[in-house]
DNA sequence: TCGACTTTGTGCATGCGTTCACAAGCGGTA
DNA sequence: TACCGCTTGTGAACGCATGCACAAAGTCGA
């Protein structure tokens, strides 16, 4: 209702100064680690472990030891010099750090082959981020439960994200139609979106993107399927020198 | 037939000696953005577009116009200083480097709700790369196509990797089974692995892992709608300096 | 209480990727 | 043919992220 989020924000965690400001320089890719070490440690604490060290949390989350101790620094100083860190209190730090201490309300639109596996997957792995409102254009779809929610048409988008206080939005549906969605939900105030269609999505400032593109991780690992089988076959390192270091090689 | 890898790989593309130290030097994120150019490309050519610059490309991209540039640069001079790209060159040429010429089959582990959904997905968007098979571990899903093809018992794939030369694999399993559907894969020579698990895998330093990790998604945008939240709600900008001891706070 | 051992937190250096800016090169035109 | 304008290709500067190495800080045992 009323609780647009123009002010008090009184709902959540306080989020002191001191953490907003921290929150700011934290680097995208420490935020994308955090959230996997957040998974690892969720996992430790089911199966009680209660305290942990940088040497196998990093270990366990699959990076660099000082690495790991470097993105938990960003977020500040919770650990416990010559004993490591306390699971509980990593997990709680890092769930603030993220704001999943808020219910984030999801819509997917598209209820498509991807967009039922998205309905489907409940609130995403641990908790989180229930999953409110579906879309699709079809007729024939509306109206029918997929996961549990019913669907909506595609013209209801802003009315439905407005009322159930939408936040992230998936765009799960066909190319040509994904700017179009991605419009509504934009004037629907959703300023955060995940595009899984294959489309350079043209968006606001103030509208956070992000896209899994399958094509293109599938490509990639063509590139490296075909980079391995290039090393293999060509000889095998008769790349006598010249290049390597500069790319510039120049016939 | 007998076209392992071994030698000439003379089936494909020639893939001369210079290509080769090239394609070593092209940094990871340009691979992902070069498959993003071919996308764009391929659009243009079916709507009978002949030429185009590196701004109206780069701007279709949604890249800066120097960054395409560079990026087409690592793999050669295509262009035409004062007219522009070839639309027709360029896609030939990004598809060689990222080694499409080639025929790469996939295989798709763990027929859930994303699995049906990635079968279904029929060769994924453009051409090059068919879905040859597809493994469960459910007894009831074993024998019945999805999308076409019969689905194998989780069993098989060894021999069925082998038999269907897959070079890439799919893990869209739930997590525990992950890691073991993974060692399968890499025992069955299977060198790239896209895994949508949200599992960290320890593989052999041989194999390519790719991995796309919805929860990991919803988090990163989770941390922008809070950061936004903050900055909102937040005393606009009385961050008034004095941002901890920390580092960085920059005015 | 003291010392030895362990592990964190972080300054610093290194390397990679992005951005800038401009010379080189090509087509069109007079 | 010679000039002009446009666009590419790339050297160089910059900035961010990674990795190293060590001081600071805590625990545990004597």
């Amino acid at each position: 209702m009323a609780s647009r989020r123009g002010e008090g924000e009184t709902a959540t965690t306080p989020l002191e100064p001191a953490d907003r400001e921290r929150a700011r320089a934290i680097p995208e890719a420490a935020v994308a680690r955090l959230a996997v070490y957040l998974r690892v440690l969720s996992g430790m604490s089911d199966q009680g472990v209660t305290a942990v060290s940088s040497e196998e949390l990093s270990q366990a989350a699959g990076v660099n030891a000082a690495k790991l101790r470097k993105d938990l620094s960003y977020i500040g100083s919770y650990g416990t010099r010559g004993v490591g860190y306390d699971v509980e209190v990593l997990v709680s730090h890092i769930e603030r750090i993220l704001g999943l201490t808020r219910n984030h309300s999801v819509a997917v639109v598209g209820i498509g082959n991807l967009g039922h596996a998205l309905a489907n997957y409940g609130g995403f792995p641990g908790r989180g981020f229930p999953v409110t409102a579906l879309f699709d254009v079809d007729a024939d779809l509306v109206g029918i439960p997929v996961g549990g929610i019913p669907v909506n048409h595609i013209d209801e988008i802003t009315a439905v994200c407005l009322e159930r206080e939408v936040s992230i939005g998936v765009i799960a549906t066909p190319p040509p139609a994904a700017q179009s969605v991605c419009d509504r939900l934009v004037s629907a105030g959703v300023q955060c979106i995940l595009n899984f269609a294959p489309v350079v999505l043209q968006v606001p400032d103030n509208v956070e993107v992000r896209k899994v593109d399958l094509a293109v991780e599938m490509q990639i690992l063509s590139f490296h399927v075909a980079r391995r089988a290039d090393e293999a076959a060509g000889v095998s390192d008769a790349n006598n020198g010249l290049g390597v270091d500069g790319m510039v090689i120049r016939p």
